[in-house]
DNA sequence: TTCCCGATTGTA
DNA sequence: ACAATCGGGAAC
C-alpha cells in the first residue's frame, strides 16, 4: 500500500484539530474491483469528555479502538441500519475520533454507484452512512484496524486548504452537547450532507 | 435479562 | 413526518 508521509502528524493531534485537518484529504480503499478514492468534505469531532461522544462513558468492547493512537479506524453500527466511518486521532488512552460524515468522489465512481445502489454522483457519500456504504463497508471488521495496514488509507490535500475555505457548524443528528461547533465543512462543496 | 434509544436514510 | 432494524449499555 502507499506510503502516507506526514499524515500521522495530523492524526496525534487532537479530534478537535484533526477534524478540520482532514477536510481535503482522501480517503482509498482498495478493492478487488479497483480503487475507491474520495476527497473528505465534512467531518465532525467528537472528545473523551463529550457528552454525545461514545467515548464518554469509557472504554468498552465497541469503542477500544477510539483510545488508541491516531491512525487508526473506528466503525460502529446505527440505527440498526447503518455504518459510519471515524478516523481515530491523539495519543494512546484518550478516547477521540473523527466521524467522516461526507465526501466527493474521486475515482471508482462506477464502483461506489453499484455498492450504494444509486447513480447521482452527489448521493453517493453525502452522509456517514452512505460514505461507509460507498466504500463497501457492510460490517465492522474494520474497526481498530491501522491506516495503511489495512484496505484504506489517507492522502494529504493536492492542494493545501486554507483556514477561510472551511467552515464550522453544529453537530448532525446528536441531542447531548448540541450546540458546540465541531462540525468542520468545505465552504460551498456541493457534496456535503444535508442539513 | 429487560428496556431504551441512537454520531441515519429513504420513503410517504 | 416516520418506519426500518438491531446492538450497546444502563438498570433491574
Amino acid at each position: 500500500l502507499k506510503p502516507e508521509p506526514y499524515i500521522q502528524d495530523l492524526l496525534n493531534k487532537p479530534a478537535i484539530q484533526a477534524a478540520p485537518l482532514l477536510l481535503g484529504c482522501e480517503i482509498v480503499r482498495q478493492t478487488p474491483e479497483g480503487e475507491l478514492r474520495l476527497k473528505i468534505v465534512e467531518t465532525e469531532a467528537y472528545h473523551q469528555a463529550d457528552p454525545a461522544s461514545h467515548s464518554f462513558r469509557g472504554k468498552t468492547s465497541r469503542t477500544s479502538p477510539m483510545f488508541k493512537t491516531g491512525g487508526r479506524l473506528y466503525v460502529y453500527f446505527i440505527y440498526g441500519v447503518h455504518y459510519c466511518l471515524n478516523i481515530v486521532t491523539g495519543p494512546e488512552g484518550v478516547g477521540e475520533a473523527v466521524l467522516l460524515r461526507a465526501a466527493e468522489p474521486i475515482k471508482g465512481i462506477d464502483i461506489m454507484a453499484k455498492n450504494r445502489g444509486v447513480k447521482d454522483i452527489h448521493k453517493l457519500a453525502s452522509g456517514p452512512g452512505k460514505l461507509a456504504q460507498a466504500l463497501g463497508i457492510k460490517d465492522t471488521k474494520l474497526s481498530g484496524q491501522i491506516l495503511n495496514k489495512s484496505s484504506i488509507w489517507l492522502e494529504l490535500p493536492q492542494v493545501p486548504i486554507k483556514p477561510d475555505q472551511i467552515t464550522a457548524s453544529a453537530r448532525v443528528g446528536i441531542t447531548k452537547a448540541a450546540d458546540a461547533e465541531m462540525r468542520f465543512l468545505l465552504k460551498n462543496n456541493q457534496f456535503v450532507s444535508r442539513v
